[in-house]
DNA sequence: CTCCAGGGGGCCA
DNA sequence: TGGCCCCATGGA
């Protein structure tokens, strides 16, 4: 993907905007430390996998009641999600709001890991296409590929968000970044910041904090 | 009571 | 592509 050249010009500028930001937030918020892991990256992965879908378009105080309904009835687990009943499941994701429909996407989800990865998620971090397989999946759109990637798989992917549009539109004072394509305000951030695991999570969590302070 | 959270899919022009 | 509507709970 090309950069247009009307834009370059104005991707240095607002790249500096958005570094120095970035360090300001970093300054006042200090490490985030999202989704620390705890686990082997396969479980972890997945128990990932599961927030990211869940926490769509809600909070996440919401998602964490949801994932210990899950974990208390051992189904952080795609085989065991595909095995459980359906009422069982909707009742676990209820808490999350749209249980329906999240409990297609999970079982969507665990259906791909385990005819597609050989029930191990974690096997996505050796396949180059692991986003676009992702992408693949129903329910699960590049917000979340990119969380699941990032967060789950420690691929560097930078996670774009409502807050992080909202953020660049108030740092440059162009509306444009409320509507560009997801991938474009991907590849600006992801130009913006030195490539790295650690310091995009970081970055995505402190976007997430100034956002939530917003009013 | 209203508003909206760490989105995504379906549909339609 | 771009705009709209739908999905749904729980806390402020």
């Amino acid at each position: 993907m090309k950069t247009q050249m009307s834009h370059l010009s104005t991707w240095i500028n607002d790249g500096d905007l958005f570094r120095e930001k970035i360090r300001e937030l970093d300054k006042e918020y200090g490490p985030q430390n999202w989704w620390p892991r705890i686990l082997d990256i396969e479980d972890h992965a997945f128990e990932v996998a599961l927030g990211a879908i869940l926490t769509q378009n809600t909070a996440w105080q919401n998602v964490e009641k949801a994932l210990a309904r899950l974990a208390d009835k051992k189904l952080v687990d795609p085989f065991a999600i595909l095995k459980s009943n359906i009422r069982t499941l909707e009742r676990c994701v209820h808490p999350s709001g749209y249980y329906k429909q999240k409990t297609k996407k999970l079982c969507g989800l665990s259906k791909f890991v385990v005819d597609e990865c050989g029930g191990h998620i974690s096997e996505l971090k050796k396949d180059k296409r692991a986003r676009d397989r992702l992408l693949s999946i129903w329910g699960v759109g590049p917000e979340t590929a990119d969380t699941i990637l990032l967060y789950g798989l420690e691929l560097p992917n930078f996670v774009i968000d409502t807050y992080t549009r909202r953020l660049l539109v108030l740092l440059t004072g162009s509306e444009s970044w409320k509507n560009c394509s997801y991938d474009e305000a991907q590849e600006f951030c992801s130009l913006a910041i030195p490539k790295s695991v650690k310091s995009w999570q970081q970055v995505h969590a402190l976007i997430v904090a100034w956002g939530k302070v917003q009013k």
